[in-house]
DNA sequence: CTGAAAGCGCTTACAG
DNA sequence: CTGAAAGCGCTTACAG
């Protein structure tokens, strides 16, 4: 009893129980019914409860060729939202049978090149990825050697890949017409230069509302590596003074609202009476926030929720021919006193 | 070329070059010195290169017992604090031939032990631990199956394990003999009702600094399932009012801090006029909030890297009867308006 | 209803 | 300096 729980093997249970291996490992596959006796099966489990037994993984993997493990690979799993949607997918996972890698690109394809490899080595059974710029060759690569790829956040609109991503081009326009109702005429978008479909969305969602209204189109677009820099700072303070007649500002990401607002705040601009705002993502933060700042939130649950599900089917099924997965959820808008 | 490259295998390799599969092991395994010639290692790496051979890991794991995996289990993911660290201890296990699988206990004993017994069937390498409460007896059981188990954030005082902790207790006594010094009077302590070390040393420190001041203990302490709801709220609230004299609040965790604002906010006090604030962990809402707070910063880059060298020491031992590895760090006050 | 045996892809003690 | 072979712990096609 004492014994080194992990070094009990299948031939050790067979042997005490006088069984052949086969009998033991059908049992515990559940691959049993109809084939061995109930009596045997019963006597097994009991025996294999008893002693604590667990298959060894690795020897599993070998023969199956099926590691259980899947691969999540963010932009940032320090980024509160990929964090958020992290945890819940960890556990639904889990649940499964599946355990999760986590790991962060920094939005550098070089990283998420280096990532990939390391992790075919490993052969995981799938990868969730919300792709750096530029990535679409090396997502195409990779289904082309059958890969289980689920794409997340962001994906290709002229290509046919498995994704679960907002309805950013909707949630932006909605939250435009939003500021629109409330009175707001010049309405800023601030947001990311890139050609992420996250992004390019959004902004696209922006121009179409600002168009219907009739309105002028007040963008700035700053670079990811410049965000949390002062280049960004910068870049968003000439924006202001270039454009005075601003009265609202929807920002396009949270790190970039949160530099926006560093910014209106040293500069003394009131918010909501000199400038409106609203921002993508809630956080704690902007509740907080005096004033609290109206959010376009993601729906993190159902996120996570339909890629595990999603990517899980995937799993399950024969053939990698058939149809897509491709979920696009909407945000929910959350108002606060900004705006 | 176009063939799938992850069916290639070290017998291939060896028919291929017409060597034995012992010295195409050797050579990739880096043992080849003094064993194979020079001229053969040369030709080995340069087809293996060619060909891009990754060696199945599944298959070394059954062969060497060994999985290089490592297991990060947090309080919460999601949590700002341990997904920073978690962020940087990813990249140093990389670097170095291991993948981290993280998972989030919620504090829950129940729920740990369910992860831990997930990964003993996974027989995955080491183990680091933030343990919830309570959870002396299964690291216990752990160490003792010789197990490589590295805690984190929080350790047992009386027992002889690795650990890598913030220097609680001093760091506390800091922070309040801070603000006796900025001139505050009354300073109250905001923690949690736990047997955690990182907590109780917090108040410790606390308490250890007020006595010395000569001044009165004015501490609330808040169960860990009450700070973000309702009961937490009013637990602060009716603090606040039994003790109208406190002038100055150190709170002991960042979820903490957030509900005490919320409700100083909501009660329209004035920070730093009537309540001085500080609280432990650093987030980019206390630098944004008006007005900013002064924290007390825990070092994430450098905890990340202890904790992932220590462990990796850990891996390298032959025999774990070794010393341990104990490691605590200060934490780094910053100094903003609210105090 | 049950079992003997091959084989997944490695590592390494042993032999030469 | 190089190789034949055992064995890690499973799964499963095949035989009875």
């Amino acid at each position: 009893m004492k014994k080194n729980q992990s070094k009990i093997s299948i031939k050790d249970i067979a042997q005490e129980l006088g069984l052949s291996i086969t009998t033991i490992s059908f049992i515990i596959n559940k691959k049993a019914k109809n084939r061995i006796s109930d009596e045997v099966i019963q006597k097994v489990e009991a025996y294999i409860e008893k002693v604590g037994y667990k298959p060894n993984s690795a020897a599993q993997s070998l023969r199956t060729g099926k590691t259980k493990t899947i691969v999540f690979m963010v932009e940032d799993i320090s980024d509160p939202f990929f964090s958020s949607v992290a945890k819940e997918m960890e556990k639904l996972a889990f649940d499964s049978g599946y355990k999760i890698i986590f790991c962060s690109t920094d939005n550098k394809k070089s990283r998420a090149i280096e990532l990939i490899s390391m992790f075919k080595d490993r052969q995981v059974d799938a990868y969730i990825i919300t792709p750096p710029e530029d990535f679409q060759d090396e997502i195409e690569q990779l289904v082309s050697e059958n890969q289980i790829v689920m794409l997340f956040d962001r994906f290709y609109r002229d290509a046919d890949y498995n994704y679960v991503v907002l309805n950013n081009y909707g949630s932006t326009k909605r939250a435009v017409e939003y500021l629109k109702n409330q009175g707001f005429k010049n309405i800023a978008y601030v947001g990311l230069k890139t050609e992420l479909s996250t992004l390019t969305d959004r902004f696209d969602g922006y121009k179409e509302a600002v168009r219907e209204a009739n309105r002028e189109n007040l963008s700035l677009l700053i670079s990811f590596d410049d965000v949390k820099s002062e280049v960004g700072n910068k870049q968003f303070e000439e924006f202001l003074e270039l454009h005075p007649e601003i009265d609202a500002i929807l920002f396009a990401t949270n790190n970039l609202a949160i530099t926006g607002l560093k910014i209106l705040k040293k500069k003394n601009i009131q918010i909501p009476e000199d400038i409106g705002v609203i921002t993508f993502d809630d956080r704690d933060l902007f509740e907080l926030h005096a004033p609290a700042i109206t959010v376009m939130s993601q729906p993190i649950t159902s996120l996570a929720k339909e890629v595990i599900s999603g990517t899980l089917k995937l799993l399950k099924r024969k053939h990698s021919i058939q149809d897509k997965i491709q979920i696009v959820l909407d945000g929910e808008l959350i108002v606060r006193k900004s705006s």
